[in-house]
RNA sequence: GGGAGCAUAGCUCAGCCGGUUAGAGCACCUGCUUUACACGCAGGGGGUCACAGGUUCGAGUCCUGUUGUUCCCACCA
């Protein structure tokens, strides 16, 4: 193991570990009293779906959470799963069909089914393949499907009791239809867009009176199914029209002039056609003055009962209607009109309002609990913000249409009786009508929205409805990590199931995400083509580059954007950990990471700092600032570990002295342990490969004890002095910088502090990372500063015999400018100071921090001055 | 119509409870075969924290307004 490669590649290693890990049986979680319970329930992806990268976004967030907890001794389970998604597999499997030149009809539900099986045997275990290349630490012994058993079953025992407790229930309403899925839709599967339109002013003659009402409309060919017109009631303009008929041109209906407060009389004429059938407000309307419905839009969005129209698509009788209109000067005017069309989500066909028998849930008790445990604090969204999002659609939430007219899903289970024509719903399959126990039932032909079986997923998964020990001991679930997309589909629809059939919230908290755009901005998607895939990223950069990306530098909910170059600096940070693992190897003859007896000041500053690492990382993460916490690690890991304490042991590496050898192994040999297992969430792969060649006494890192703050290593005053022979560093090599002082050139440092001790011990560093000669400390400054180029930090002066390479002119007005600095800092802390707002206001803590700058200004001045003295 | 987010270095973004000199990555400039790493080391340049008010001893951070931008929700035909 000390042979090890100079460049870390990753792709060589992951499948192994992940083996590994599979191998132990580590991802699997057992029921435990002893322990405290953790558990995630995965957003179930598409069974068709393919992994992207927000899939990749979002399951490194669960694993995170998942290995962090279970490191810190959580039974901590990880639900894997897969959602059945009914419209979007089933298009799929059309579509391929089609390229036979068949259609699920020719099939036959029962054959379409087996295709639609055999499809998801085929493709739905890509995507859980993918996962795995993540590194996502999940439990695939409780892999579920939503359509498995168990979860047909908790759908079933759900629609069952909410339809017997009267929150389900069938009803001719207006839905959203999609003609080309030729489907109902709920409220959230249609996206609205604001598309260029027109807005036609039409004139419906009154009967028996020259007189004509002018109507507006931006979609003309649902007038065929117009059955009044409404004005407002205080209209005054229309009132004498109030209850007289009018007739429908081109249909020659003769229809009600009716007054309804929904009318707005400032817009457009003031004068609306209502057509129930085809327009949710028109419906409502219509209900209230008992309108005659007339459905003109077959399932294919061609005209019915629509005389001469009848057959042409909807936007080909559009097209006609206006002409005949014009020809017939009915048409008074063509607006151009913006308004919104809605969209079905799944295929981007403009659905229409369309009155229909469907299943509905009774939204408004749901909701109502729902909204309470948001507001009570029983569940917490995070970010906050989000709750509003959520609260504001709740509470102004509708009736959820659940039926979908298809055949890839739940089938409903409803039974009509021919006989006496009521509905039978049961747990088991009907053979006899419930009500007159005729035989001759058929069944309901639809299925459930897919989101119906999604909204049960936190339970379903550990067995309900039966009680299970795993419902007993893993729900509520601790988190959900969706993206903000899905909190409507999704996040609400499980609180209220969760509410309603287990009686206590899914899970705690909905930790919700942004999405990932591409490096423009845009969003990623099939048809830009800017998508990109997961697996040519981590073939490129490895997991673990890919995981350490999508978590940093983006915060809490909001969208970020995927640069593959951004993937490449946590490719090299993987590389440099790997080579700071190599150096502790290469050095390494001791056999346990056990700390030394006696710490050196460098030893209590990187203890010192990696406890402080420990306490802020953890609490990061509890606050699920994933992002921070990383950021943290990185600096501690790159800066403080890497650059600096790993180039302070080389004097003891190399030097004669074996204790000093030995105990600086021991120090860089657990910090570098320590520093794995904190990463480790993080970077699962290369993490656990390098703890592997390590001496250990785990078996692997991922199921270690995760680092605790420890009172014992806790050093914040030698933190601080050795900070300060840092200084003196990094002083030192920025006057060589600007000087242009070769490396090779290691002049004599002389310096002069009121912490001798300190830097008597800061000697060896300054020696070799300020790469000076000899290093002298004392109290007082020389009496003869002749050519000496001073440095000056908080606690030291440093003189080096420089001044042969100095211009003297030049050093001059670097130091006066120096001064000037600091003497204006001077002039703003005592002007501070002496403000008694301040003083008496401020934290003690604040005013003694301004007060100590304010004397290290002073100090400074006094050394700027005597330095300038001395040129 | 209602609501939310964002606006900080050339680019992409962090910056939690208001408190020293506002950070990172990439890009840029200078130097470096320092025996873990050039996927590296050392150093550097670069910001009126969108704008205008306000609260406060103190504002990138809190409040109000303005502008720009993105998104969500909504039954004005």
């Amino acid at each position: 193991m000390r042979e090890l490669e100079k460049v870390y590649d990753p792709t060589r290693v992951e499948s192994k570990i992940y083996k590994m890990w599979m191998d132990g049986g580590y991802f699997h979680a057992v029921i435990d009293p002893e322990k405290k319970p953790f558990s995630i329930v995965i957003p179930p992806p598409n069974v068709t779906g393919q992994l992207h990268l927000g899939h990749a976004f979002d399951n490194t967030v669960q694993d995170i959470l998942t290995r962090t907890k279970r490191m810190q001794g959580y039974s901590a389970v990880w639900i894997p799963g897969t959602d059945h998604a009914g419209i979007a597999t089933q298009i799929k499997v059309e579509e391929e069909l089609r390229k036979e030149g068949l259609t699920r009809y020719d099939l036959g539900r029962e054959k379409f089914l087996e295709r639609v099986w055999e499809w998801k045997e085929k493709y739905g275990g890509r995507i859980i393949e993918q996962l795995k290349l993540l590194g996502s630490s999940c439990d695939w012994d409780r892999e579920r499907f939503t359509m498995d058993e168990g979860c047909s079953k908790a759908v079933r025992e759900v629609f069952v009791a909410l339809y017997e407790k009267g929150l389900i229930y069938k009803g001719n309403r207006i839905i959203n239809w999609c003609p080309t899925c030729t489907t109902a839709l709920s409220d959230t599967e249609v996206e609205h867009e604001d598309e260029a339109g027109h807005f036609w002013h039409i004139k419906y003659q009154i009967k028996d009176s020259d007189e004509y009402l002018v109507v507006a409309t931006t979609r003309p060919e649902t007038m065929l199914g117009d059955t009044g017109v409404a004005v407002h009631p205080d209209d005054e303009r229309y009132a004498h029209l109030v209850g007289k008929t009018v007739i429908l041109p081109l249909m020659n209906r003769e229809m009600p002039i009716i007054a309804d407060e929904y009318v707005d009389r400032e817009f457009g004429t003031g004068c609306v056609k209502m057509t129930p059938c085809h327009d949710p407000n028109d419906f409502e309307v219509g209900q209230r003055h008992n309108l005659e419905q007339i459905l003109v839009l077959d399932n294919d969005a061609k005209i019915i009962n629509g005389g001469k129209y009848n057959g042409l698509d909807r936007y080909d009788a559009r097209k006609t209607i206006v002409a005949d209109l014009d020809a017939l000067g009915l048409l008074v005017q063509v607006e151009e009109h913006s308004h919104s069309v809605g969209k079905c989500y799944r295929c981007g066909t403009t659905v229409e309002p369309i009155t229909s028998p469907q299943w509905f849930v009774k939204m408004e008790p749901l909701a109502k609990n729902a909204i309470e445990v948001v507001r009570d604090g029983r569940m917490k969204f995070v970010p906050d913000r989000f709750t509003k999002t959520y609260l504001n659609w709740m509470e102004n939430v509708r009736d959820w249409c659940i039926s979908r007219q298809l055949w890839w899903g739940h089938q409903i289970p409803a039974w009509y009786c021919a006989d006496c024509g009521e509905i039978t719903v049961s747990r088991e399959d009907a053979s006899e009508c419930a009500h007159c126990h005729s035989k001759n039932i058929t069944r309901e032909e639809d299925v459930l929205d897919t989101w119906f079986s999604s909204a049960l997923w936190p339970f379903s998964v550990f067995g309900w409805p039966d009680k299970t020990p795993e419902l007993d001991y893993w729900y509520p679930t601790t988190v959900v990590t969706p993206g903000y997309e899905i909190i409507f589909f999704w996040v609400a629809r499980m609180i209220f199931s969760g509410l309603e059939h287990m009686g206590d919230v899914p899970f705690r908290t909905a930790y919700i995400h942004g999405i990932v755009r591409d490096d423009k901005g845009r969003k990623m998607s099939k048809s830009l083509g800017n998508g990109i895939d997961p697996q040519e990223i981590i073939d490129r950069y490895g997991a673990d580059a890919l995981r350490m990306n999508m978590i940093t530098g983006n915060s809490p909910g909001n969208d970020m954007r995927f640069y593959p170059e951004r993937c490449e600096a946590m490719r090299n940070f993987a590389n440099k950990i790997w080579n700071a693992s190599r150096f502790v190897m290469m050095n390494l003859t001791i056999e346990d990471n056990a700390l030394p007896e006696t710490l050196e000041l460098e030893d209590k500053w990187i203890l010192s700092k990696l406890n402080t690492t420990v306490r802020e990382v953890t609490e990061n993460i509890e606050r699920y600032e994933l992002g921070i916490a990383a950021t943290k690690l990185y600096d501690f890991i790159w800066d403080s570990f890497c650059d600096w304490y790993i180039e302070l042991t080389k004097p003891r590496l190399n030097g004669e002295d074996k204790l000093a050898n030995i105990s600086a192994q021991r120090v860089l040999l657990y910090v570098l342990t320590e520093i794995l297992k904190l990463l480790h969430p993080y970077m699962p792969f290369i993490t656990e490969n390098i703890y592997q060649a390590l001496p250990h006494t785990g078996t692997v890192i991922m199921v270690e004890k995760y680092p605790e703050f420890t009172a014992s290593l806790d050093f914040p005053a030698e933190e601080a002095d050795f900070e300060a022979i840092m200084d003196a560093i990094k002083s030192v090599r920025v006057r060589r910088a600007e000087m242009n002082v070769p490396s090779n050139k290691r002049p004599h440092l002389t310096i002069v502090s009121d912490r001798p001790d300190v830097f008597e011990t800061g000697r060896v560093y300054l020696a070799k990372l300020a790469y000076a000669g000899e290093v002298t400390v004392t109290r007082n400054a020389p009496a003869n500063l002749d050519g000496q180029v001073a440095v000056i930090t908080d606690q030291a002066r440093v003189f080096m015999p420089l001044s042969e390479l100095v211009d003297l002119a030049a050093e001059r007005a670097r130091i006066e400018k120096e001064l000037e600095k600091a003497t204006s800092d001077l002039q703003k802390l005592e002007a501070k100071l002496s403000n008694e707002a301040f003083t008496a206001k401020a934290p003690e803590n604040v005013v003694q921090a301004e007060r100590e700058r304010a004397d290290k200004a002073r100090a400074l001045i006094e050394n700027l001055t005597e330095s300038l003295n001395g040129l």
